[in-house]
DNA sequence: TTCGGTGCAAACTCTTTGCACGACG
DNA sequence: CGTCGTGCAAAGAGTTTGCACCGAA
Protein backbone atom coordinates (compact mmCIF):
# COMPACT_ATOMS: atom_id res chain seq x y z
CA UNK A 1 0.00 0.00 0.00
CA UNK A 2 0.91 3.32 -0.78
CA UNK A 3 1.90 5.56 1.94
CA UNK A 4 0.12 8.36 2.91
CA UNK A 5 2.09 11.27 2.22
CA UNK A 6 3.79 10.01 -0.66
CA UNK A 7 0.34 9.95 -1.96
CA UNK A 8 -0.82 13.45 -1.07
CA UNK A 9 2.84 14.80 -3.14
CA UNK A 10 1.91 12.77 -6.41
CA UNK A 11 -1.63 13.43 -6.29
CA UNK A 12 -0.34 17.11 -5.88
CA UNK A 13 1.87 17.02 -8.79
CA UNK A 14 -0.48 15.38 -11.01
CA UNK A 15 -3.63 18.05 -10.31
CA UNK A 16 -0.43 20.97 -10.75
CA UNK A 17 0.23 19.20 -14.26
CA UNK A 18 -3.59 19.17 -15.21
CA UNK A 19 -3.58 22.52 -13.97
CA UNK A 20 -1.07 23.77 -15.80
CA UNK A 21 -2.54 22.06 -19.07
CA UNK A 22 -5.37 22.82 -19.52
CA UNK A 23 -6.74 19.55 -18.61
CA UNK A 24 -9.34 17.85 -15.80
CA UNK A 25 -9.11 16.16 -12.93
CA UNK A 26 -10.62 13.09 -13.23
CA UNK A 27 -11.18 10.42 -10.56
CA UNK A 28 -10.45 7.47 -13.15
CA UNK A 29 -6.72 9.82 -13.53
CA UNK A 30 -5.81 9.81 -9.82
CA UNK A 31 -7.10 6.27 -9.60
CA UNK A 32 -4.58 5.03 -12.31
CA UNK A 33 -1.73 7.07 -10.28
CA UNK A 34 -2.83 5.22 -7.21
CA UNK A 35 -2.68 2.30 -8.51
CA UNK A 36 0.99 2.94 -10.68
CA UNK A 37 2.42 3.59 -7.18
CA UNK A 38 1.00 1.07 -5.23
CA UNK A 39 4.12 -1.01 -6.48
CA UNK A 40 7.95 -0.40 -7.13
CA UNK A 41 8.08 -2.59 -9.63
CA UNK A 42 7.89 -2.26 -13.36
CA UNK A 43 4.62 -2.86 -15.11
CA UNK A 44 2.48 -2.95 -18.25
CA UNK A 45 -0.91 -1.53 -19.01
CA UNK A 46 -2.73 -4.69 -18.26
CA UNK A 47 -1.31 -4.82 -15.00
CA UNK A 48 -2.92 -2.03 -14.15
CA UNK A 49 -6.40 -2.79 -15.58
CA UNK A 50 -6.45 -6.38 -13.64
CA UNK A 51 -5.10 -4.78 -10.39
CA UNK A 52 -8.13 -2.53 -10.56
CA UNK A 53 -10.46 -5.00 -11.60
CA UNK A 54 -9.45 -6.84 -8.39
CA UNK A 55 -10.07 -4.28 -6.47
CA UNK A 56 -14.00 -3.59 -8.67
CA UNK A 57 -12.74 -0.15 -9.82
CA UNK A 58 -13.68 0.43 -13.04
CA UNK A 59 -11.77 2.07 -15.43
CA UNK A 60 -11.53 0.94 -19.30
CA UNK A 61 -8.25 -0.21 -21.08
CA UNK A 62 -8.30 2.84 -23.12
CA UNK A 63 -8.62 5.10 -20.55
CA UNK A 64 -5.43 3.51 -18.84
CA UNK A 65 -3.89 3.36 -21.78
CA UNK A 66 -4.56 7.36 -22.24
CA UNK A 67 -3.55 7.80 -18.89
CA UNK A 68 -0.20 5.97 -19.05
CA UNK A 69 0.79 8.46 -21.57
CA UNK A 70 -0.52 11.38 -19.73
CA UNK A 71 1.50 10.17 -16.77
CA UNK A 72 4.34 9.96 -19.01
CA UNK A 73 4.50 13.22 -20.15
CA UNK A 74 3.58 15.05 -16.63
CA UNK A 75 7.29 12.86 -15.72
CA UNK A 76 5.08 10.66 -13.17
CA UNK A 77 6.18 7.78 -15.29
CA UNK A 78 9.14 6.58 -17.52
CA UNK A 79 8.24 3.46 -20.50
CA UNK A 80 11.01 1.30 -20.30
CA UNK A 81 10.87 -1.33 -23.28
CA UNK A 82 12.87 -4.44 -22.26
CA UNK A 83 13.16 -5.77 -25.60
CA UNK A 84 9.71 -6.79 -25.84
CA UNK A 85 6.92 -5.74 -28.07
CA UNK A 86 4.91 -4.27 -25.15
CA UNK A 87 5.56 -1.22 -23.13
CA UNK A 88 7.08 -1.59 -19.61
CA UNK A 89 6.77 1.47 -17.50
CA UNK A 90 7.89 2.20 -14.02
CA UNK A 91 7.13 5.43 -11.64
CA UNK A 92 9.77 7.99 -10.72
CA UNK A 93 8.56 9.96 -8.35
CA UNK A 94 11.75 9.69 -5.59
CA UNK A 95 13.30 7.21 -7.36
CA UNK A 96 16.81 8.17 -8.89
CA UNK A 97 16.94 7.00 -12.32
CA UNK A 98 18.19 3.54 -13.19
CA UNK A 99 19.53 0.57 -15.20
CA UNK A 100 18.15 -2.28 -16.32
CA UNK A 101 19.57 -5.75 -16.44
CA UNK A 102 17.46 -8.49 -17.48
CA UNK A 103 18.08 -12.44 -17.80
CA UNK A 104 17.03 -13.80 -20.65
CA UNK A 105 16.81 -17.66 -18.80
CA UNK A 106 14.26 -16.90 -16.78
CA UNK A 107 13.55 -13.13 -16.94
CA UNK A 108 14.62 -11.61 -14.41
CA UNK A 109 15.13 -8.04 -13.97
CA UNK A 110 17.74 -6.58 -11.56
CA UNK A 111 18.45 -2.53 -10.91
CA UNK A 112 21.36 -0.91 -10.93
CA UNK A 113 22.61 2.83 -10.75
CA UNK A 114 25.91 4.12 -12.49
CA UNK A 115 26.52 7.83 -11.69
CA UNK A 116 29.77 7.01 -14.20
CA UNK A 117 28.10 5.99 -16.96
CA UNK A 118 26.18 8.95 -16.50
CA UNK A 119 28.29 11.18 -17.06
CA UNK A 120 30.15 9.39 -19.70
CA UNK A 121 26.42 9.73 -21.54
CA UNK A 122 26.64 13.61 -20.95
CA UNK A 123 30.25 13.60 -22.29
CA UNK A 124 29.07 12.13 -25.45
CA UNK A 125 26.26 14.34 -25.83
CA UNK A 126 27.47 17.55 -25.43
CA UNK A 127 30.39 15.77 -28.04
CA UNK A 128 26.77 16.04 -30.48
CA UNK A 129 25.54 18.67 -28.88
CA UNK A 130 22.27 16.37 -28.04
CA UNK A 131 19.82 17.90 -25.81
CA UNK A 132 19.36 14.46 -23.66
CA UNK A 133 16.21 14.21 -21.93
CA UNK A 134 15.50 10.27 -21.00
CA UNK A 135 17.99 7.54 -21.69
CA UNK A 136 17.52 3.72 -21.65
CA UNK A 137 20.36 1.12 -20.77
CA UNK A 138 19.67 -2.77 -21.32
CA UNK A 139 21.83 -5.25 -20.73
CA UNK A 140 20.50 -9.44 -21.13
CA UNK A 141 22.54 -11.98 -20.62
CA UNK A 142 22.58 -14.72 -17.87
CA UNK A 143 22.03 -13.81 -14.28
CA UNK A 144 24.00 -15.60 -11.06
CA UNK A 145 21.24 -18.31 -10.50
CA UNK A 146 20.51 -19.21 -13.86
CA UNK A 147 24.58 -19.96 -14.32
CA UNK A 148 24.65 -22.22 -11.67
CA UNK A 149 21.56 -24.80 -12.43
CA UNK A 150 22.77 -27.43 -15.13
CA UNK A 151 19.93 -26.70 -17.66
CA UNK A 152 21.03 -22.92 -17.25
CA UNK A 153 17.42 -21.91 -15.60
CA UNK A 154 16.67 -21.16 -12.72
CA UNK A 155 14.30 -22.41 -10.28
CA UNK A 156 12.30 -19.53 -9.55
CA UNK A 157 10.58 -17.51 -12.80
CA UNK A 158 10.34 -14.28 -12.31
CA UNK A 159 8.27 -13.41 -15.73
CA UNK A 160 8.84 -10.01 -16.00
CA UNK A 161 8.01 -7.98 -12.21
CA UNK A 162 10.46 -9.01 -9.91
CA UNK A 163 12.87 -6.07 -9.14
CA UNK A 164 16.13 -6.01 -7.14
CA UNK A 165 18.02 -2.88 -5.65
CA UNK B 1 25.58 -3.11 -53.43
CA UNK B 2 27.42 -5.27 -51.10
CA UNK B 3 30.65 -6.10 -51.95
CA UNK B 4 32.00 -9.30 -53.36
CA UNK B 5 33.97 -10.46 -50.58
CA UNK B 6 32.01 -9.56 -47.80
CA UNK B 7 28.98 -11.55 -49.54
CA UNK B 8 31.35 -14.21 -49.56
CA UNK B 9 32.29 -14.15 -45.66
CA UNK B 10 28.87 -13.71 -44.55
CA UNK B 11 27.40 -16.53 -46.85
CA UNK B 12 29.83 -18.62 -45.17
CA UNK B 13 28.57 -17.64 -41.80
CA UNK B 14 25.47 -18.07 -42.23
CA UNK B 15 26.56 -21.59 -44.16
CA UNK B 16 28.88 -22.79 -41.19
CA UNK B 17 25.89 -21.80 -38.64
CA UNK B 18 23.06 -23.97 -40.83
CA UNK B 19 25.21 -27.12 -40.37
CA UNK B 20 25.92 -26.66 -37.08
CA UNK B 21 22.48 -26.57 -35.53
CA UNK B 22 21.22 -29.53 -38.09
CA UNK B 23 19.05 -26.48 -40.32
CA UNK B 24 19.02 -26.36 -44.10
CA UNK B 25 19.99 -23.76 -46.60
CA UNK B 26 17.59 -22.45 -48.48
CA UNK B 27 17.81 -19.93 -51.27
CA UNK B 28 15.36 -17.70 -49.23
CA UNK B 29 17.65 -17.58 -46.19
CA UNK B 30 20.52 -16.29 -48.36
CA UNK B 31 18.79 -13.91 -50.11
CA UNK B 32 17.05 -12.82 -46.44
CA UNK B 33 20.93 -11.98 -45.77
CA UNK B 34 22.05 -10.46 -48.42
CA UNK B 35 18.96 -7.86 -48.82
CA UNK B 36 20.04 -7.63 -44.76
CA UNK B 37 23.73 -7.01 -45.61
CA UNK B 38 22.72 -4.16 -48.56
CA UNK B 39 23.18 -1.33 -46.58
CA UNK B 40 24.46 -0.03 -43.37
CA UNK B 41 21.35 1.46 -41.82
CA UNK B 42 18.88 0.26 -39.51
CA UNK B 43 16.10 -1.71 -41.19
CA UNK B 44 12.59 -3.12 -40.12
CA UNK B 45 11.19 -6.48 -41.23
CA UNK B 46 8.69 -5.34 -43.65
CA UNK B 47 11.78 -3.32 -45.29
CA UNK B 48 13.49 -6.11 -46.59
CA UNK B 49 10.25 -7.52 -48.09
CA UNK B 50 9.54 -3.87 -49.80
CA UNK B 51 13.23 -4.38 -50.96
CA UNK B 52 12.48 -7.71 -52.47
CA UNK B 53 9.62 -7.37 -54.28
CA UNK B 54 10.93 -4.21 -55.94
CA UNK B 55 14.10 -6.46 -57.03
CA UNK B 56 11.18 -9.06 -58.20
CA UNK B 57 12.38 -11.70 -55.78
CA UNK B 58 9.38 -13.48 -53.79
CA UNK B 59 10.09 -14.08 -49.77
CA UNK B 60 6.72 -14.34 -47.76
CA UNK B 61 6.62 -11.42 -44.67
CA UNK B 62 6.21 -15.05 -42.66
CA UNK B 63 9.58 -16.08 -44.21
CA UNK B 64 11.56 -12.79 -43.24
CA UNK B 65 10.32 -12.65 -39.74
CA UNK B 66 11.70 -16.20 -39.66
CA UNK B 67 14.74 -15.23 -41.03
CA UNK B 68 15.49 -12.88 -39.07
CA UNK B 69 14.71 -14.36 -36.05
CA UNK B 70 17.56 -16.99 -37.33
CA UNK B 71 20.30 -14.38 -38.31
CA UNK B 72 19.27 -12.69 -34.70
CA UNK B 73 20.64 -16.38 -33.24
CA UNK B 74 23.47 -16.96 -35.71
CA UNK B 75 24.60 -13.32 -34.42
CA UNK B 76 24.72 -11.99 -37.59
CA UNK B 77 22.23 -9.67 -36.84
CA UNK B 78 21.28 -7.47 -34.01
CA UNK B 79 17.79 -6.84 -32.95
CA UNK B 80 17.48 -3.10 -31.33
CA UNK B 81 14.24 -1.37 -30.95
CA UNK B 82 14.31 2.46 -30.69
CA UNK B 83 11.39 2.99 -28.21
CA UNK B 84 9.14 2.09 -30.72
CA UNK B 85 7.05 -1.10 -31.00
CA UNK B 86 8.52 -2.12 -34.27
CA UNK B 87 11.37 -4.15 -33.93
CA UNK B 88 14.67 -2.67 -35.79
CA UNK B 89 17.86 -4.50 -37.09
CA UNK B 90 21.14 -4.17 -37.65
CA UNK B 91 23.99 -6.25 -39.13
CA UNK B 92 26.99 -7.07 -37.03
CA UNK B 93 29.57 -8.33 -39.28
CA UNK B 94 32.49 -6.00 -39.46
CA UNK B 95 30.88 -3.21 -37.26
CA UNK B 96 31.49 -2.38 -33.93
CA UNK B 97 29.18 -2.61 -31.06
CA UNK B 98 27.37 0.86 -31.21
CA UNK B 99 24.84 2.75 -29.12
CA UNK B 100 21.99 5.00 -30.34
CA UNK B 101 21.25 8.74 -29.82
CA UNK B 102 17.53 9.06 -31.05
CA UNK B 103 16.57 12.85 -32.01
CA UNK B 104 12.44 12.83 -30.72
CA UNK B 105 11.76 15.64 -32.67
CA UNK B 106 12.99 14.30 -36.63
CA UNK B 107 13.24 10.56 -36.05
CA UNK B 108 16.82 11.03 -36.52
CA UNK B 109 19.19 8.19 -35.34
CA UNK B 110 22.84 8.97 -34.70
CA UNK B 111 25.50 6.43 -34.06
CA UNK B 112 28.46 6.09 -31.15
CA UNK B 113 30.49 4.35 -29.90
CA UNK B 114 32.17 4.49 -25.88
CA UNK B 115 34.83 2.24 -24.89
CA UNK B 116 34.38 3.77 -21.52
CA UNK B 117 31.22 3.01 -21.10
CA UNK B 118 31.37 -0.48 -22.28
CA UNK B 119 34.03 -1.06 -19.67
CA UNK B 120 32.04 0.44 -17.27
CA UNK B 121 29.05 -2.19 -18.14
CA UNK B 122 31.46 -4.69 -17.56
CA UNK B 123 32.77 -3.79 -14.20
CA UNK B 124 28.93 -3.99 -12.93
CA UNK B 125 28.43 -7.33 -14.39
CA UNK B 126 30.72 -8.28 -12.46
CA UNK B 127 29.83 -7.05 -9.59
CA UNK B 128 26.47 -8.69 -10.03
CA UNK B 129 28.09 -11.79 -11.20
CA UNK B 130 26.07 -11.17 -14.50
CA UNK B 131 27.41 -12.90 -17.72
CA UNK B 132 26.17 -10.24 -20.28
CA UNK B 133 25.72 -11.38 -23.98
CA UNK B 134 24.00 -8.10 -25.33
CA UNK B 135 23.31 -4.59 -24.39
CA UNK B 136 21.29 -1.44 -25.87
CA UNK B 137 21.70 1.34 -24.82
CA UNK B 138 19.19 4.69 -26.12
CA UNK B 139 19.49 8.28 -25.76
CA UNK B 140 16.61 10.37 -26.28
CA UNK B 141 16.50 14.12 -27.00
CA UNK B 142 16.80 16.77 -29.53
CA UNK B 143 19.52 17.11 -32.00
CA UNK B 144 21.58 19.83 -33.16
CA UNK B 145 19.54 20.84 -36.36
CA UNK B 146 16.23 20.51 -34.44
CA UNK B 147 17.10 22.83 -31.47
CA UNK B 148 18.04 25.72 -34.27
CA UNK B 149 15.01 25.99 -36.04
CA UNK B 150 12.33 28.04 -34.51
CA UNK B 151 9.37 25.28 -33.98
CA UNK B 152 12.15 22.85 -32.62
CA UNK B 153 11.85 20.32 -35.60
CA UNK B 154 14.42 19.97 -38.24
CA UNK B 155 13.66 20.45 -42.09
CA UNK B 156 14.73 17.21 -43.38
CA UNK B 157 12.69 14.20 -41.28
CA UNK B 158 14.68 11.50 -41.28
CA UNK B 159 12.11 9.23 -40.00
CA UNK B 160 14.23 5.93 -39.37
CA UNK B 161 16.39 5.55 -41.41
CA UNK B 162 19.79 7.83 -41.74
CA UNK B 163 22.76 6.59 -39.71
CA UNK B 164 25.47 9.20 -39.14
CA UNK B 165 28.31 8.37 -37.40
C1' DT C 1 12.55 -40.31 -49.16
C1' DT C 2 12.14 -37.48 -45.27
C1' DC C 3 11.83 -33.76 -42.40
C1' DG C 4 12.51 -29.09 -42.21
C1' DG C 5 11.17 -24.78 -44.78
C1' DT C 6 7.94 -21.95 -47.29
C1' DG C 7 3.72 -19.39 -48.54
C1' DC C 8 -0.69 -18.12 -47.47
C1' DA C 9 -4.11 -16.55 -44.64
C1' DA C 10 -5.89 -16.38 -40.32
C1' DA C 11 -4.98 -15.58 -35.60
C1' DC C 12 -2.85 -12.99 -31.91
C1' DT C 13 -1.16 -9.30 -28.97
C1' DC C 14 -0.74 -4.82 -27.78
C1' DT C 15 -2.27 -0.32 -28.66
C1' DT C 16 -5.02 3.36 -30.76
C1' DT C 17 -9.31 5.53 -32.36
C1' DG C 18 -14.32 7.02 -33.52
C1' DC C 19 -18.34 7.96 -31.45
C1' DA C 20 -21.98 8.86 -28.18
C1' DC C 21 -22.64 9.77 -23.52
C1' DG C 22 -21.24 11.72 -19.07
C1' DA C 23 -19.10 14.97 -15.86
C1' DC C 24 -15.41 18.56 -14.61
C1' DG C 25 -14.60 23.52 -14.60
C1' DC D 1 -23.41 24.48 -20.21
C1' DG D 2 -19.47 23.74 -23.18
C1' DT D 3 -15.82 20.90 -23.68
C1' DC D 4 -12.84 17.43 -22.41
C1' DG D 5 -12.73 12.63 -20.76
C1' DT D 6 -14.66 8.07 -20.66
C1' DG D 7 -16.29 3.47 -22.14
C1' DC D 8 -17.15 0.48 -25.67
C1' DA D 9 -16.14 -1.85 -29.60
C1' DA D 10 -13.86 -1.86 -33.72
C1' DA D 11 -9.78 -0.91 -36.21
C1' DG D 12 -4.65 -0.86 -36.62
C1' DA D 13 0.06 -2.30 -36.55
C1' DG D 14 3.41 -5.66 -36.08
C1' DT D 15 4.26 -10.30 -35.51
C1' DT D 16 3.27 -15.29 -35.05
C1' DT D 17 1.19 -19.65 -36.33
C1' DG D 18 -1.45 -23.80 -38.55
C1' DC D 19 -1.50 -26.28 -42.42
C1' DA D 20 -0.64 -28.12 -46.99
C1' DC D 21 2.81 -28.33 -50.26
C1' DC D 22 7.75 -28.18 -51.68
C1' DG D 23 12.56 -29.12 -51.85
C1' DA D 24 17.37 -29.63 -49.53
C1' DA D 25 19.91 -33.41 -47.50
Amino acid sequence: MIEEDKQKEVHKELRNYLQMQGLKATPERFAVLDEVYSTNFHFEADDILVRMRKKKMHVSRATIYRTLELLENSGLIRKAKLGETKAYYEHTYGRHHHEHMKCTQCGRVIEFESEEIEKLQDVICRQYNFQMTNHILHLFGVCEDCQKTTDGKAKNNYTTELTVK
